[in-house]
DNA sequence: GCTGGCACTCGGTAGGTTGGAGTGCCAACC
DNA sequence: GGTTGGCACTCCAACCTACCGAGTGCCAGC
């Protein structure tokens, strides 16, 4: 598609672009050691690139942007990331000294990637497109108040998932008892995927009136995080960092308010893994209001099973190999953590 | 401390600022209906109020604006909110479609808290400086590993505290199972406030070593949600809009960084409330980071019982009036949804 | 003690100039 | 034919300048 000297000034441009911010000129390019052509050269070259819609230029007497299509380019030639042993470091670091709560480890993981790429930083538990790949360890009802009580479940992952349901017999805290270990021998070891549809009764109506309840409330959990995601497990970290990204403060405030919509944020990194790739640029993400940004995503792992996606957020001029490089050095320890605690 | 006409102008000029964010002249405060003297009057005591500290000129041919001082005067003179209808539909129409749970009912809190005031909002669950005052409801572990087990409580306000715990028994369900029923017994009904600091010995040393470290789980996650705040439940919403109050972006960027760490806001807010105020403007926050942003507070109780606070954050010249009418009617409302679903 | 009048200050804006970065094109060269 | 240095051209950004107007402080008069 591109000649290898074509593609060697688009990757230069774009290089000292994510570098300045600046918009750059053929000199600069034809400074660098591994073009040895002139000036002269390289504008005819950035021309053509321009036409072809891979650079853009502000104005007449100025240099050349990258577009999306080139920054598409870009991230498709880019090799596997080798994370600085700087990055390495600090992630090993976090990692040792991890402990303790999945949704503590999650929001303070998102702040870590905002950390290591100076971009904003995303996790989703639960992951994206399967459901959490899961097992109940503990389902229980607990009386709240005379019509309210609260199911809580613990899951292998050390999910914990809960949802309040209204019921008249609240209040019967022998039923719910009962209905509690109905619920558990039904459904202690299960995997979520395979939630059945309704349990054997008791021989007691109102304690299996209960029990529909709770796993009425379990199910519904379980869907509205992983189907439309309106609980989803969504950590948002770093976001001041997004204020010195853009100038403009109207992007700003627009990109902060979509990233505080959860079920947005989950879609997102959803189609960006859906559409099997781990980087979307600019327009791709499908959203007006970050068609300034990018993101880089990567599902992790517990134990073989997809449990979730992280990832950063940025301009679109950040710097995709750092941020690849930090992505998935993350994930892989993550996953790794994870399975280790609270997976066998 | 300042005569009626001082105070007056000093409104008035407050009010205009807060207004139109640019200083204040003289004439436009001589316009004003409810002062009726020249602008040169109004000149004279703006000399004054500038002199004893009220008003700041930002240069020689600028009007005036207003100090920490200034404000501070402006809002002990507010009298008792009195929230727009607008406002108080919005409230009730928010807390009958309200439901389900605790933790995202307090982010949907913030971000009512944010709408309302166009500020960000702030919720901490779990009180300011009391402990949380509920009751425990349930109490489990559950074993995740090997060698790991989830402390899990469920409080009779709805909250679901959790802490994992590190054990070589972790795996033994039995014993697991012996050392739940035990911390059932010994702590369901106790009061936070009240935690025992030994149970009873069982006989058997294995369920005896996981009932301590139950207890201590649970204190632990008590008092770091209470007491040192590391993991206390707060939920700030609609950040995106302090990115248009503030024009440095500089400002913005260290304003949302403060915001995100969650321990600066919890101590933030307590500290508000410890001083028995309910407004803390400018410096007065005692951080540098917010030297230009004040907040408005206000604790919500559930059946009598200070069960959290509520506020907003925004620049100091924000609308104190609105944001205070609109903190209180949030807090009174969202006392009254939370004790007559989880209190009783 | 209040007021209108007045000289003064100073920041913001509009217009005009300049400098420089960068381009596109072209003729010459390899 | 591709590459190069040269050159005229464009256009933004920075700077300067003048000026306008908002706002002040002060003062004499009511």
């Amino acid at each position: 598609m591109l000649d290898d000297r074509k593609a060697a000034i688009l990757k230069a441009v774009i290089e000292k672009y994510i570098e300045t911010a600046q918009p750059v000129g053929s000199a600069a390019v034809a400074k660098r050691s591994d073009i040895d052509v002139s000036s002269a050269t390289v504008r005819h070259e950035l021309g053509a690139l321009e036409s072809e819609g891979y650079l853009d230029q502000p104005h007449t007497s100025a240099g050349r942007i990258p577009t999306d299509k080139g920054y598409r380019f870009f991230v498709d030639e880019l090799g596997e990331p080798a994370p600085p042993p700087a990055t390495a470091k600090q992630v090993r670091a976090f990692f040792n000294a991890a402990h303790g709560e999945l949704e503590r480890m999650l929001l303070d993981t998102s702040k870590l990637l905002s950390n290591l790429t100076n971009l904003a930083g995303v996790v989703v538990g639960g992951s994206g497109d399967a459901r959490a790949a899961a097992d109940i360890r503990s389902i229980q009802l607990v009386g709240l108040g005379e019509s309210t009580a609260l199911m809580v479940a613990v899951m292998s992952n050390g999910a914990v998932v809960r949802h309040t349901l209204d019921s008249p017999h609240a209040g019967d805290t022998t039923r719910l008892g009962a209905a509690t270990v109905h619920l558990g021998g039904a459904l202690d070891g299960v995997r979520t995927t395979n939630l059945p549809d309704s349990i054997s009764a008791t021989g007691d109506a109102i304690t299996d009136a209960l029990v529909t309840s709770g796993l009425a409330a379990l199910c519904d959990s379980l869907t509205s995080s992983a189907g439309v995601a309106v609980n989803a497990d969504v950590h948002v970290g770093g976001t001041a960092r997004l204020a010195e990204a853009f100038d403009a403060v109207e992007t700003v405030r627009s990109v902060l308010a979509t990233l505080e919509q959860q079920l947005v944020v989950v879609s997102l990194v959803r189609e960006v893994l859906d559409r099997d790739s781990r980087i979307a640029i600019g327009g791709e993400l499908g959203l007006e209001t970050l068609s300034q940004c990018s993101v880089v995503v990567a599902p992790y792992e517990i134990e073989g099973e997809i449990a979730g996606t992280i990832g950063v957020l940025g301009p679109t001029r950040m710097d995709y190999s750092q941020a690849l490089a930090a992505v998935t050095v993350v994930s892989k320890r993550l996953g790794g953590v994870l399975g280790e605690g609270g997976g066998a």
